[in-house]
DNA sequence: CAGGTCGGACAATCAAGAGG
DNA sequence: CTCTTGATTGTCCGACCTGA
């Protein structure tokens, strides 16, 4: 757990004001308030720097506030909301990532004054630096080409690490459902290969449309480990929770026909009420939301099957018939049915 | 006007790489 | 082994919105 280590005093001395913005009674015996950041200068005569707590509490955090080191912290004293004023859960740095070569250690006193950071100091320079991944680049691969996956998976599970760490956040795909043809007969190897970049392409819709902030909310183990079963249901009441005011997985699913139905086979053993420790380390894993997000198999009657198949076909169909935009529509239409 | 939301700037962290 | 670099991740400022 990276979180905890990181609490140190970082404000040795006594309090020198209270904010502005947070009446003066407020903490009758709360901890200190601690100085503002910006209302002081350092002896330079700069300003100096903002000051971050080293762990917000999860109201702060979801509201984007100032938060302190204390629990409660003032402003869920202020709020009223003192008893769930608890530290945010910290996501654990990605390792194993590997590097490019770095620019050469300025040695000489000369490169020392001259700017640091200019801008045609080379390949590495800021603005000619190449970007670290290459357009197009595999979104089931990190931007050294790694699959994504590999760095301390277990790591990741073990510490309710979301799946959708693990894809590349970097590259967004297409927006659109892609068509899974095919997937009943291939192998199941073959299978897992395909899965990978719907499963991005899923997950990537899901969180890009989510408000920066709830894309976090979603990370939560509970809220991840359900998604498997909220597809086929008519509520998410566990997603609802991890953001009850604004997202509404069903609305996801609106746009999200489950045109990855047929491979759920493979995923029936997904079960309603999994343990947090019931993943299975596999970089399929990262997939889970994508086969997860088809109905789990024993909620998928054969019928669902068939019918699933159907509009797999249909789709392909479209697709490969010259798609003029009423056609598009209409398989589109058929599709969300 | 108070409180909520959110984009984005900024700060903190730390693993990989460079260099002695 | 220590230091530097730079990517990653978190915090929260400040503008905007909404409802009382």
């Amino acid at each position: 757990m990276q979180s905890m280590p990181y609490y140190q005093p970082s404000y040795p001395q006594a309090p020198q004001y209270a904010p502005t913005g947070s009446p003066a009674g407020v903490m009758p015996t709360g901890p200190p308030m601690l100085g503002h950041p910006l209302q002081h200068h350092d002896p330079m005569g700069q300003p100096a720097k903002r000051k971050q707590v080293k762990n917000a509490c999860t109201n702060c955090q979801k509201a984007c506030k100032k938060c302190d080191d204390a629990r409660p912290c003032p402003r869920c004293v202020k709020y009223g909301i003192a008893d769930s004023c608890v530290n945010s859960v910290r996501k654990e740095r990605k390792k194993g990532i590997k590097r490019g070569p770095y620019k050469r250690r300025q040695k000489s006193e000369s490169d020392k004054t001259s700017q640091p950071k200019r801008d045609d100091q080379g390949p590495y320079g800021n603005a000619m630096r190449a970007p670290p991944i290459p357009y197009g680049f595999p979104s089931n691969l990190n931007q050294y080409g790694q699959p994504a996956y590999d760095y301390n998976a277990a790591h990741y599970y073990k510490d309710q690490m979301a799946q959708y760490n693990v894809v590349n956040p970097m590259y967004p795909q297409m927006g659109y459902p892609v068509l899974m043809q095919g997937q009943n007969e291939s192998s199941p190897q073959q299978q897992q290969q395909q899965q990978q970049p719907h499963a991005n392409t899923y997950q990537q819709q899901q969180h890009s449309s989510l408000p920066q902030h709830y894309g976090n909310m979603v990370q939560q183990p509970q809220a991840q480990q359900q998604q498997p079963t909220y597809q086929n249901q008519s509520a998410s009441p566990q997603q609802a929770h991890a953001s009850p005011q604004l997202y509404n997985p069903q609305q996801h699913q609106q746009h999200q026909p489950t045109l990855s139905a047929p491979q759920s086979v493979n995923s029936a053993q997904h079960s309603p009420d999994i343990k947090p420790g019931g993943l299975t380390p596999m970089p399929s894993a990262s997939t889970s939301t994508a086969t997860s997000s088809s109905p789990p198999g024993s909620a998928v009657g054969e019928d669902d099957k068939s019918k699933y198949g159907g509009l797999s076909q249909l789709c392909t169909a479209a697709l490969h018939q010259e798609p003029s935009g009423q056609d598009q529509s209409a398989a589109h239409d058929s599709a969300q049915q």
